[in-house]
DNA sequence: GAGTCCGTTGCAGATCCTGCAACGCTCATT
DNA sequence: AATGAGCGTTGCAGGATCTGCAACGGACTC
């Protein structure tokens, strides 16, 4: 809508996939050099791009810190966190809070595992849409309207021969899902490790987040992982009643 | 330079405050309502504002996603990821890494304590600046021209009755922990906790960045903390080493 | 020491942004 | 049920702001 904050914010993923010099990043945005310039020093005095001392240009520390209040701000989070605390040290696997948000689902919350052999993952990472089992259960809430278009819209990396292959398969797991009240992912991320997921909902019964558990096969076997299903659901119920419980008249998540 | 984009930009931090609505958003940017609602919208196509069910905007995903991408960008983090492992498997402490950028220190990663109980802190969050070790080395390293007015610059928060009280004691501060080669802080920002920190330098000598381990009283006193000092400056010693050795030519931290 | 490459600056033209005013919607009030 | 207030939204005309050009200057190379 406004030409030049639109330039300005094409900036910030072109250097989020590395650091870029003027010329680079004029010509991506298809700009004059001067130009770019201009919105690069204007991004600059507030911190959201850095120059580093070889005068390419990179993100900026700001913009870290700026989403670390953005998810501060989460009040699920805040919520949940406690639960997600206990539930970890219950069972000593690696818990995570997820939400879903414009296409996008999120990790907002992890919780490590006790366990030596620990599964890659980082807070604000967007999570592998098509397989992880939170996304499945936010997804799966979507309206119809809103669910199908995506679903046909993604793309279906097959990460293992588990993975989810194509977007009809997707909705019918979904509906699964849905019908259900939980997820799984078995190795449909990585060959070896398994998550069981369940569902947060506010006071109108919408899911706001998703939570899970996940381990390698080394530690645990899948059937294993699956009797923590009613442990996971539990606390995910918790987290619900305490959320739509004291609504601090926030919005969703 | 840019008023449209210097205008948009200062709409992110206004929502780092937390939820607005229009009108808000107007009103602090000092704008016509009209003009406010094209800045959100173009923020908004670019999933950095969302708006939420009321309406109201916030920090949105992309954000968070953005400054994610930024951090796993930085090299010494990757570099520097194992060696904080190892530190934290031989000591049990939390472990943390810092980088200075722009008169603003922030942690860019984090080893949890294996003790129960935990000290709070965040990757991304800024660290406070006039009290935390790690501050102190970056600071310390910083040229005379760049120190000294950013010293007499900053605030000086009492934390506690232990924190840097203001910019002249901080100068003398830094220029022995210039001369030491190692910082610490004896409960300047919580009462009860207390760390010790060690530099990270470059090729040119330069310190990039900082690395600190960190206890409460509770687990162990501040002289048994200060047993650490060796293996915390042999583990930074070690990135340095592996920083500047294999420099993918790759600009400063 | 000449040449090339890149970032930087000033400027004039025109695009794009601004603020206004009016509209429509929702919600609260009477 | 009707009225009014509050808020977000739209179209428009005037003009401020942004754009691209061309020329400059510094660093580095050959």
């Amino acid at each position: 809508m406004s030409q030049t904050v639109d330039r300005a914010l094409s900036i910030l993923p072109l250097l989020a996939e590395g650091p870029a010099d003027l010329g680079q990043v004029a010509d991506r945005l298809g700009v004059h050099k001067s130009t770019a310039l201009r919105l690069l020093r204007t991004l600059h005095e507030h911190g959201l791009v850095y120059r580093q001392s070889d005068q390419r240009y990179r993100l900026g520390a700001r913009l870290i810190a700026l989403a670390q209040e953005a998810m501060e701000n989460l009040d699920i989070r805040e919520i949940a966190h406690p639960h997600l605390v206990r539930l970890n040290e219950q069972c000593g696997h690696t818990v995570h809070l997820a939400v879903y948000e414009e296409d996008e689902v999120l990790y907002i919350d992890k919780v490590e595992s006790r366990y030596p052999v620990r599964m890659y993952s980082r807070i604000g990472k967007p999570v592998a849409i098509t397989v992880a089992a939170v996304a499945k259960l936010l997804l799966a809430d979507l309206p119809e309207h809103e669910r199908r278009p995506l679903a046909e819209k993604l793309d279906y990396p097959m990460y293992t021969a588990r993975s989810t292959p194509n977007a009809p398969a997707f909705l019918r797991e979904l509906e699964k899902v849905r019908e259900q009240g939980w997820a799984t992912d078995l190795g449909g991320h990585e060959e070896s490790i398994n998550c069981v997921a369940a569902p947060i909902r506010g006071a109108d019964g919408r899911v706001v987040a998703a939570m899970s558990v996940s381990a390698p096969n080394v530690v645990v076997t899948a059937d294993e992982l699956l009797t923590l299903l009613p442990l996971v659901r539990r606390t995910a119920d918790g987290i619900s009643g305490e959320y739509s419980g004291r609504n601090t008249a926030k919005g969703t998540a």
